[in-house]
RNA sequence: GGGGCGUUAGCUCAGUCGGUAGAGCAUCGGACUUUUAAUCCGCUGGUCGACGGUUCGAUUCCGUCACGCCCCA
């Protein structure tokens, strides 16, 4: 962005004419009022009304004079000499004022020199214009805020991606696409509170900075803590932490937070992200394929009332049952000419990666190198609803490993719209076994793989008090969102993704 | 990190096979007392992302950079 896109007054800058004319009208008010007053209040906002007066026949409405006081964002102004509309939005919707010379006098000629944008309270009775629009007749009116910068194109809106990311105030003012995002996002959230709430779950908070960050495999953020003179990491995932609340007897936990990822940014990853973890004692990885059904068509009845869902212009029914299928059947669905016998030979599987273009690690075990093949071939393939269950052990550090068949784990990653949403596993509560996989995961960290785990000794102490039977679950709510908002990139469904800095 | 695309008025967008640019909306001035993207008349408004190169001349062609979007790693 240039100063000249910017078209504001950067220091010394000839400040854009439509900034200086506005500018120019403040200091005018300045002169003879308080420019910016706090002392108007509302008594109805334009939902409520619409929602009590909508069906209401104006000669109902003159038969029953009510009196409103409204106040919000100026977003329509129109001048007919003598009486004008205008339209003022609040965070319910837009309610019309009717302004007129003959009842406002100076204040009605002081409104036409107002803006789109200007923050505005009026007060007067309710109407139905000729045309059939419920309206406040004004009698009062008052200038709360003059807004400065002029807003984008009334009908066209804001489309510039860049703009709406960076200045998401603007966005949030003139694009109500943008709002209900949002508002979705927190619905999102709510049910998924509730639910946990009402299956006796606690919701706790765990440490977000971390001195040894665990839980995930991914390379973390740094910082430092002056007083304690000790070097920190913002956690990558919270679960170490949580299934010490499982080892001390809260047996039902989950936290819904922040994590924060040192990786590249597209739009399935922004570098803060929000997760839901929870945790709950005797249950295994199935128990929780079970919640993650429930819960997702659970909130497609209580978002859209139905099961079936759009998203990009394709048809999801989530009412039907959610395919289950294992990591190695998903190879051979999605892996033509792949050999079933082979599936768990590292030579055999290293040369169909390295076929495929896939970057191997000479230390990479068959487990490692199946993530790698499924990753390339079946994931994005994974439209509907689909379990892909019995995860490699070797890349599940933190689970149980299946009793008839070590070399998977009790694990399962949910997959929709062909992207990961949430990953659970029945838990490993062996401390020898742990403290072997942390040694396990340290030895790659030394050979220079940067997503490798650390050890954590306080966590294998915690397993030695007895961890009980347990499973936990980690859902990424921004993918979610984006599915349940019909939103094409994670940009979409943060309000402040992370950007490079604007151009000086 | 690689490839592709984009960046023109406050906003949304045209356009220039190289001769310093237009529209709609907004702004500004005027008319208009029930509008619905109000209407009508008139006028403003641009370092065509930045820097460099080629050229008599670059917003246009070439290169570098910045920022963004998409795809790939």
């Amino acid at each position: 962005m240039t100063d000249a896109k910017d078209n504001g007054a950067g220091a010394g800058a000839e400040e854009h004419k439509l900034i200086a004319e506005r500018r120019a009208k403040l200091a005018a008010l300045r002169e003879h009022a308080v420019a910016f007053p706090n002392d108007f209040r509302r008594d109805a906002l334009a939902g409520e009304l619409h929602e009590a007066f909508g069906e209401r026949s104006g000669e109902w409405l003159d038969a029953n004079p009510t009196r409103v006081t409204v106040g919000g964002r100026l977003m329509v102004k129109r001048d007919m000499g003598k009486a004008s509309f205008g339209k003022l939005a609040d965070r319910t919707g837009l309610i019309q004022l009717y302004l007129q010379h003959e009842t406002l006098g100076a204040a009605y000629e002081a409104f036409k020199g107002w803006d789109i944008g200007d923050i505005v309270g009026a007060g007067g009775v309710l109407f139905r214009t000729r045309k059939g629009e419920l309206s406040v007749r004004a009698d009062s009116l008052r200038l709360l805020v003059k807004a400065l910068r002029p807003l984008p194109d009334k009908w066209h809106g804001l489309a510039d991606t860049e703009t709406r990311y960076r200045r998401r105030y603007v966005d949030l003012i003139v694009n109500e696409a943008s709002r209900n995002v949002f508002r979705t996002r927190a619905r999102i959230v709510r049910y998924l509170r509730d639910f946990l709430d009402a299956l006796d779950f606690l919701e706790v908070e765990t440490p977000m900075m971390q001195p040894i960050p665990g839980g995930a495999a991914a390379r973390p953020f740094r910082t430092h803590h002056n007083a304690l003179d000790l070097d920190m990491y913002l956690r990558i995932a919270p679960e170490l932490y949580l299934k010490r609340l499982i080892v001390g007897g809260l047996e039902r936990v989950y936290e819904i937070n922040r994590n924060f990822r040192n990786e590249g940014l597209s739009t399935q990853h922004n570098p803060e992200f929000t997760m839901l973890e929870l945790y709950l004692a005797y249950a295994d990885y199935r128990d929780l394929m079970e919640w993650i059904e429930k819960a997702t068509r659970g909130l497609a009845g209580a978002l859209h009332g139905s099961q079936r869902i759009s998203y990009q212009g394709r048809a999801y029914d989530l009412g039907k049952a959610f395919r289950r299928l294992t990591l190695e059947q998903a190879l051979i669905e999605h892996g033509p000419g792949i050999d079933p016998l082979s599936l768990r030979d590292p030579t055999y599987l290293r040369k169909r990666c390295e076929q495929l273009g896939i970057k191997v690690e000479h230390a990479d075990g068959a487990g490692k190198l199946q993530i790698a093949l499924f990753e390339k071939t079946a994931e994005s393939a994974l439209l509907d609803p689909t379990f892909v269950y019995a995860y490699p052990a070797e890349v599940s550090p933190l689970s149980r490993p299946n009793d008839a068949d070590p070399f998977v784990a009790d694990r399962f990653e949910f997959f929709l719209a062909g992207r990961e949403i949430a990953n659970g596993f029945s838990e490993l509560n062996d401390p020898e076994e742990q403290a072997a996989r942390f040694r396990a995961q340290v030895a790659r960290k030394d050979k220079g793989d940067e997503e490798a785990m650390f050890y954590d000794a306080d966590y294998v102490r915690a397993l030695e008090y007895g961890m009980p039977p347990a499973a936990g679950l980690g859902a990424g709510i921004d993918r979610l969102v984006m599915f349940f908002t019909d939103s094409p990139s994670i940009r979409d469904v943060i309000l402040f993704p992370h950007m490079r800095p604007e151009a000086q």
